[in-house]
DNA sequence: GCATGATCC
DNA sequence: CCGGCTGATCATGCA
């Protein structure tokens, strides 16, 4: 049986560890005062920049695609370290070891073929220690104020439940789509819509388009599946992931998204809700400590910035260089108008295409999302490639390059391989040209994002400062900040975002202060 | 365990 | 013509 301080010296002065997922590994040593901060290889997340689209990294897994062999022991780690561990445990650890030092090399070697040596090592390396950091830290929440949001929820979801139940004239279970079905469909006889596998579809915007038919029931019922939704993900799920100290720790996953983001589980904080004012309010729950305040820093328009740097078109480069609202001068050039004479509806219009393109867009998108027809977005969508045509190049390359490679590029080599371009299949193949031409594009988003996050913790860290960043959604930081560091922090912390990558367009940083995440937010 | 439908970027 | 937007996580119902 190792001692504590035998450990600590273990993995606090051995300059080379080497370890198989060492995330949870690393937060559980921190829980005991021990820092690994030595770390210079984890398998796992090599693995996963060869190939991200595995649904699986355990170390079983990677070492029976790299080796063709799996570790025996019937005990899969659960990443803590447990110091009166059993014998069983002991023999099953061991054996792991052996496996990853056996696999070590070869993953090695596997990114040196990729060229993935520096992305590695400058980026997703020291990120596994700032995600530790960042996940064992957590934010601080404001239980009462969950709650009272949570038990306002739950009396509107009662009522509403009353309403519908009177409404349809019997008693259903509001949150069962069969049962749905059978009142909208059968009962009412109201025409259906789209259908899914089982049935017809009762999602929200078959409702909205059924809306004028039975409004005095669906109007109610569109308003159900919303407070619904804030109630038991949001109220119920964060006010079960409150730790005791108050705080939530959630994990911030390095080898999910294909696309090389990062992911957030138990709970997931990426989609905390921010568009509606109704569920906008779950982030007062979020604040920071007494004395402390959160600095909200996010990235505007980063997907679009790399658009205009990866098409490097002129369009989109000047109209960045000159710090136009992007979304009014794209509206101009792709309806033809001056800058001034443009309408809030072509705005929004060019604004959805520009969200679109990063995905990948088509018609069909296009026309869902503006509630338009198919004909009317393909106008659109041509208006806008012809105003920028070398968006449209941009894209048509990177399918072809896809297809001739088998897998797409960012600037930084983070690959991502795409075998549905070959397929047999149309939509599938028609996915993989979708992909084909976001992954690079939210892959390099990702890429600067994380450099970014590394550079503010080494920063941070070198300088002793006790601001901490305590959350990460894809373009955006919150980071807690002593009241007496607010004026150096704050500046050195959106300079670090800026100067992340240096692209053919500047980038912008939005910062806000707050004593809670909504407040932050403007 | 899969399907549906919600949230976010 | 097909048939549906990138990437995620979670709650709930139903077989």
């Amino acid at each position: 049986v190792l001692l504590h301080d035998e450990v600590k010296q273990a993995f606090t002065e051995h300059r080379s560890v080497v370890c198989h997922d060492a995330k949870p590994f690393m937060r559980s040593l921190m829980a005991d005062g021990i820092d690994l901060s030595f770390l210079t290889l984890d398998t796992a997340i090599a693995a996963y920049l060869i190939n991200p689209s595995k649904s699986s990294y355990s170390l079983a897994s990677v070492c029976g695609e790299f080796l063709g062999a799996e570790p025996t022991g019937s005990m899969e780690s659960d990443g803590t370290f447990d110091f009166g561990g059993t014998d069983i445990s002991a023999q099953s650890c061991a054996e792991a070891a052996v496996f990853v030092s056996r696999l070590a090399p070869v993953v090695l070697a596997g990114l040196a073929d990729i060229h993935n040596e520096s992305l590695y090592a400058d980026i997703e390396n020291p990120l596994v220690h700032v995600l530790a950091k960042m996940e064992s830290a957590g934010i601080a929440v404001d239980t009462a104020a969950l709650l009272s949001i949570k038990d306002r929820l739950t009396a509107e979801t009662q009522e509403l439940t009353q309403l519908l139940h009177s409404i349809a004239g019997k008693t259903f279970n509001v949150n069962s789509p069969t049962q749905l079905r059978e009142i909208l469909y059968t009962d009412r006889g109201l025409a259906p819509g789209k259908k899914t596998k089982t049935g017809f579809s009762t999602d929200a915007a078959t409702l909205e388009k059924l809306h004028d038919q039975w409004p005095e029931f669906i109007g109610p019922l569109l308003r159900y599946r919303e407070v619904e939704k804030l109630r038991s993900t949001y109220g119920e799920g964060l006010l079960h992931e409150i730790a005791p100290d108050g705080r939530i720790h959630a994990t911030f996953n390095q080898t999910v998204a294909r696309t090389g983001r990062l992911s957030s589980d138990q709970p997931n904080l990426h989609n905390i809700p921010v568009r509606s004012d109704e569920g906008k309010v779950f982030r007062t729950a979020f604040v920071a400590p007494k004395g402390c305040s959160l600095l909200v820093a996010d990235y505007n328009q980063i997907e679009l910035r790399c658009i205009a740097h990866l098409a490097n078109d002129p369009g989109l480069i000047s109209a960045f260089a000159a710090g136009e609202d992007i979304h009014n001068a794209t509206a101009a050039r792709v309806f033809g108008v001056a800058l001034g004479e443009v309408t809030a509806d072509q705005r929004s219009k060019a604004k959805m295409v520009s969200y679109g393109l990063a995905y990948g867009m088509e018609a069909y998108g296009l026309s869902q999302r503006l509630s338009i027809g198919v004909d009317e977005a393909s106008v659109i969508l041509k208006a806008y490639f012809e105003a920028f045509p070398n968006v449209k190049k941009y894209m048509d390359d990177a399918i072809v390059e896809a297809r001739r490679t088998g897998y797409t590029e960012t600037l930084f080599g983070r690959r991502r391989q795409i075998p549905e371009l070959l397929s047999d299949n149309f939509r599938v193949r028609q996915a993989g040209e979708r992909q084909a031409m976001n992954a690079a594009i939210q892959g390099l988003a990702a890429d600067i994002f994380k450099i970014a996050l590394v550079r503010i913790d080494k920063l941070l860290t070198e300088k002793d400062f006790l601001s901490r960043v305590v959350l990460q959604v894809h373009d955006e930081v919150i980071v807690e900040v002593p009241d007496s560091e607010k004026e150096v922090v704050g500046p050195l912390i959106l300079d670090t975002m800026r100067g992340a990558a240096d692209l053919s367009v500047p980038f912008e940083v939005n910062a806000a202060w707050g004593d809670t995440w909504a407040s932050a937010k403007g």
